[in-house]
DNA sequence: ATTAGCACTCAGAGAGCGAGAGTGCCAGTG
DNA sequence: CACTGGCACTCTCGCTCTCTGAGTGCTAAT
C-alpha cells in the first residue's frame, strides 16, 4: 500500500511527540497538537494502518503508539526537517573548537568531548584506520647518551620519542642514521618496514650497535598506532539521562562495548561512505546496539584520510537535532584539517602584537 | 569508652560481610561465620554498643547493621589485613604496564584504563601540578614556509608542533631563534615569559615578523598545559556495577562530576602527601563524593613531579584490595618514570637481534 | 470519508497483608 | 558477672488485589 500524504504527517507528528517524551503517543494527543485538522478518531484509524503496515508499534492494547525502526527509517529518509542551527549554536561549537584543539594528537578527544557536550549524547570519535607513512625524520642529538627522533607522518601529525642509550654514540653517526632514514624510511607503510631493509640501512650507516633497530622500532609503532586508529569515548554519563537507559544493567552494557576501542575501530566497516549516516536500532550489526541508534559523520582529514564521529543514542533519538550539530561539527573539522585548507598551526599563528597569555 | 579487642572483631566482621554483600549484617551472621565463638545475642549486645558508640548504624530497627563512615575510618587505619597480591595478580598487573605504556604522553590515559580494569572501579589519574620548565628548543627548518619545534620538559616529556608561515623565512633565521630560546627562554616557569622578555628575544634575533611570538606562545601552551596537569577519568560504567549507583540519577551526578577534569585537578589539595590515602564518605569536601570513597595512590614521577591515581567507589568499598592494588600500580609507576630510575625510552631499547614487529 | 459515542482493555499506582529477618530485653546458667 | 536462650516486637520487602484512566476499536450517524 502506497503511504498517502496525511499518514506521513501524522507519523511525522507521532515521531516527534515521542522524541520529546518517551511516552506512547496517543490519538488525541496528535489531534490536539493541531498540525491536522482532523478529529482524532480519523487519526486513530489512520494509525491503525500505520501500525498494520509496520511503521508504528503498540507496547500494549491500551496504550499510545511508538514508532517502529521501519517509522524511523521513513522519518530520516523523506519526513525530517532539516534542522538549521541557530546563530547562538553555531558560535559556541566555534568557540568550542578553538578553544580546546590544542594539538592535533589530542584532537579526538577534545572532539569528542566538544561533540557530547554539545549533544548531550555520548560520542564516539575516531581517525579512520589509513596506510600512513612517515614523511621526514629528525634525529636531535641531546648528548652522547641521548637523542629524540621526530617524525613527521603524511597526515602531518608530528611524533616524537626521547632514547636514552646504554653506551655513548657520536653526533655524526646520529646525522648519518638521519640521512639514511630520510631516504630509505620515508613514505612506506609499516609492514614495507622489513628486517632485510633494516639490515642494509644499518650496513649503510655503518651501524653495529642496534641504533637503526631503535628508530625502525619507534616508526613501527607510531606508524601501527595511526594505521589502526585511534578510538576515544566521551559523554558515557549522558546516556543515563535517557529514560531508555535508566536500567543500569544495559546503560552499563552499552558503556562497556563502547569503551572498547575494539568495537568502534569497527564501525567504519558498517558505514557505507556518505558525509552522514543514521543507522537505527535493529540495523546495527552489533548485538549490543540493537536498541541504540548511531549517527555517524565524516570529516576530511587530509590526504585521503577521514575521520569519523559518532553520537550514540536511544532509537528515540533526536535525529534531526543531532544530525545538525555533527555535520557542522564535522564541517569544521574538514576545513580545519582536510585537503583543501591550510595546515593545522596556520590558523594559530600569533603574528608580533597579539599578546599571547 | 575504649573499644575493647573483642569489638574490633566484631566491627571487622560486619565491615568484611558488608563488603562482600552490600547487605545490612545481623548478629546471627557474625555468630555463625565462626571467627568468634560466641552466641549471636551477645554479639548483638556488642552491637548495640558499637552502635552507640558511632562505628555502625542502623539502616531501621529491624535490619542489621552497616558501618558508618567513623566504623570504616577505624577499620582502615587499624583493622584491615594489608592484603597481599597473588602471583597472578602481580603478573598480570605487570603485563597490562608493559603492554600498555608506549608514549609518556598517553601515559595518563593507559594508566586510568588499566587501573580501572583491574580494580573493576572507576579510576582518576592526574600528573600533579608542577612548575615545569623547557630544558632544550628544536627547530627543524622543513620548507621555507614550515618548520617544526620540539621542546623538552624538565620531566623529560618532548612536545612538538608544526608551524606553517603564510610567508617564507630563511633556515638561518631560524637557527637564529633556536639558539636565542635555548638561551634565554630555557629553565623559567610559564609566567617568567614576559612581553618584554618576548621582545628583547624579538630584538636579539632581528625577528620582525613574529616568530620568536610563535615559538613563544607555543612554549607558553605547552608550560601550561604540563602545569596545570592533566586528569583523566575511566572505566565509568564499573560504577554502575555497584548496588549502590544502581539508581541512574545518582550514578549520573558522580559520573559527571568526575569527567570534568577541574574538579579532578583539585584532587591533590585534599591530600595529605602520603603515599596511599584513604578519603571516606562525608570526609571527602566535595558534595558529589559524600557517599563514595576515594583510594589515592602518589607516584614518583621524577624530578620532583608527583602523580596522583586514585579510585572511586562506594563507601562499602573492597579497601583492602584495591589499596594492595593501588599501591603495586603506583611503585611500579615509580620505577618506570621516578627520579632513581632510568628516563622513559630506555628499557625499551631494542638491540640489535630483537625482531621488532 | 469523517466524526461522535461507547464499551472494552490493560498497565501502573496504591492499599493491604503476611512472611521473615533482625532486634532488644529478660531471665536463667556456669 | 559475663554469657546465652528465648521471646515479643518492629519494620521492610514482596505479594496480591483493586481501581483508575488513558487509549483503543468499533459502530452508527452525518
Amino acid at each position: 500500500m502506497e503511504i498517502s500524504e496525511r499518514k506521513k504527517k501524522i507519523l511525522s507528528a507521532v515521531i516527534d511527540a515521542y522524541i520529546a517524551t518517551a511516552e506512547p503517543v496517543g490519538s488525541k494527543a496528535i489531534a490536539e497538537s493541531g498540525v491536522l485538522d482532523i478529529s482524532s478518531a480519523t487519526i486513530r484509524n489512520e494509525m491503525a494502518e500505520l501500525t498494520a503496515m509496520g511503521y508504528l508499534e503498540q507496547p500494549h492494547t491500551s496504550a499510545g503508539r511508538i514508532p517502529s525502526p521501519q517509522g524511523y527509517r521513513l522519518y530520516v529518509n523523506e519526513l525530517m526537517e532539516r534542522q538549521r542551527l541557530s546563530l547562538d549554536e553555531t558560535e559556541q561549537i566555534n568557540q568550542s573548537m578553538n578553544l580546546k584543539i590544542q594539538q592535533l594528537d589530542k584532537l579526538m578527544n577534545d572532539v569528542g568531548r566538544v561533540a557530547a557536550s554539545l549533544t548531550q549524547y555520548p560520542v564516539v570519535a575516531l581517525a579512520a584506520p589509513v596506510a600512513a607513512t612517515i614523511t621526514r625524520y629528525d634525529l636531535i642529538y641531546v648528548d652522547a647518551n641521548t637523542f629524540i627522533v621526530v617524525v613527521m607522518l603524511n597526515d602531518k601529525a608530528v611524533h616524537n620519542k626521547l632514547i636514552h642509550l646504554p653506551f655513548s654514540v657520536e653526533q655524526s653517526m646520529i646525522s648519518r642514521i638521519s640521512s639514511v632514514f630520510n631516504t630509505m624510511f620515508t613514505g612506506i607503510t609499516e609492514d614495507k618496514i622489513t628486517p632485510e631493509l633494516i639490515d642494509s640501512a644499518e650496513r649503510a650507516c655503518g651501524d653495529t650497535m642496534g641504533l637503526v633497530s631503535v628508530v625502525s622500532t619507534f616508526a613501527i609503532e607510531t606508524l601501527k598506532e595511526t594505521t589502526h586508529g585511534e578510538a576515544v569515548f566521551s559523554g558515557a554519563s549522558h546516556l543515563l539521562r535517557q529514560p531508555e537507559f535508566r536500567d543500569p544493567d544495559k546503560a552499563h552494557e552499552i558503556m562497556n562495548y563502547l569503551s572498547d576501542s575494539e568495537h568502534i575501530l569497527g564501525l567504519p566497516a558498517i558505514t557505507s561512505g556518505g558525509d552522514l549516516e543514521v543507522i537505527i536500532g535493529p540495523e546495527n550489526v552489533a548485538e549490543e546496539l540493537k536498541d541504540s541508534s548511531v549517527i555517524i559523520a565524516r570529516y576530511d582529514a587530509g590526504d585521503n584520510m577521514q575521520g569519523l564521529i559518532g553520537v550514540v543514542g536511544p532509537t528515540r533519538m533526536d535525529y534531526s537535532g543531532v544530525a545538525a550539530k555533527l555535520s557542522y561539527i564535522a564541517e569544521g573539522l574538514s576545513r580545519l584539517l582536510g585537503s583543501a585548507a591550510a595546515p593545522p598551526g596556520f590558523e594559530k599563528l600569533q603574528l608580533k602584537g597579539d599578546e599571547p597569555k
